[in-house]
DNA sequence: GCTTGCAAAGACTGTTTGCT
DNA sequence: AGCAAACAGTCTTTGCAAGC
């Protein structure tokens, strides 16, 4: 490629209005930088650019290095933080795909990196995935995929991940809260009536004991409901320990209600 | 006669799905 | 996105058959 501007004619007008309209556009230091790169590539010497230009000699150097060194970039003072001009630089994303592969999920990042979860690590594999989720890194439809969720279920999961910690990625439910049956005042006189049958030595089978309940509190629970909450409550092993209980604490003196009187005998002192 | 194991039904709550 | 109904998982209750 040859130039040579000895045959090429100037307009001074012609440039003032462009100037006008290429500072506006690019900005002034970058047009200044064009014209010095221009003037250099025709042949002036650096003195004269930079007088051209209203650039110091050693300025006009370093803007010749940079621009021939770094391209395009050279032409904005890259101090600032971004440019005014330049398109934003695109990082290229690496695609990361999931799969599964035998019994985890298999994450590929790009570049022969990889991450595998074992598929029964629920948790770990929610958090990880949601999260790459979160970060648009994956969409909602491999997630939903592998976790075998449906996509607005998995948008709600990433959504909640957000606003707390992984422990709410956990399943919440919990099944029925309380005995609805057998609430706190039948499990009292179901201990009641076991005991007290257990201490006089009469039959602590489930039907002798839900026919004392049933009687007591006019209620009507069936017997094997009572010895499904028997067995609940570990009852069936007192049956033969409790007697012998009550008769050992029948022969030992009772400490402490006697420290008891001691201790209300030396208060009023 | 009583207990045990199994299974079905009920209660409660989370999840999915279809509609607006 | 929001809502409601249907579906599904977890725990309790209870009936039944088998065994001790």
């Amino acid at each position: 490629m040859i130039l040579s501007c000895q045959d090429i004619s100037f307009n001074p007008k012609l440039s003032n209005d462009r100037l006008s309209i290429a500072c506006s556009v690019f900005g002034e230091s970058v047009i200044k930088r064009i014209v010095g790169m221009s003037l250099y590539l025709l042949g002036a010497t650096r003195s004269s650019i930079g007088k051209a230009i209203g650039m110091p000699k050693e300025s006009v150097k370093t803007l010749l290095k940079t621009l021939n060194r770094d391209g395009l970039s050279a032409l904005e003072d890259r101090r600032r933080s971004h440019s005014t001009f330049l398109p934003v630089k695109q990082v290229k994303g690496t695609d990361i795909t999931l799969h599964t592969h035998e019994d985890s999920v298999h994450i590929d990042l790009g570049y022969n990196r990889f991450m595998d979860i074992p598929l029964h690590h629920h948790l770990q594999t929610r958090t990880i995935l949601l999260s790459l989720y979160n970060a648009r890194l994956v969409s909602v439809a491999s997630v939903a995929n592998l976790l075998g969720l449906t996509q607005e279920h998995t948008r709600k999961l990433a959504q909640r991940l957000q606003q707390s910690d992984a422990i709410h990625l956990c399943d919440q439910r919990k099944g029925q809260q309380h005995d609805y049956r057998i609430d706190n005042k039948v499990k009292s006189e179901l201990i009641q009536q076991y005991a007290a049958h257990a201490v006089t030595g009469r039959s602590t089978s489930s039907s002798a004991v839900t026919e004392a309940i049933n009687n007591r509190l006019n209620w009507n629970v069936a017997p094997r409901s009572i010895r499904h909450h028997i067995n609940k409550l570990d009852l069936g092993k007192i049956a033969k320990t409790l007697p012998d209980l009550i008769q050992q604490l029948k022969k030992t003196p009772d400490n402490s209600s006697r420290s008891n009187t001691e201790h209300a005998n030396t208060t009023n002192l």
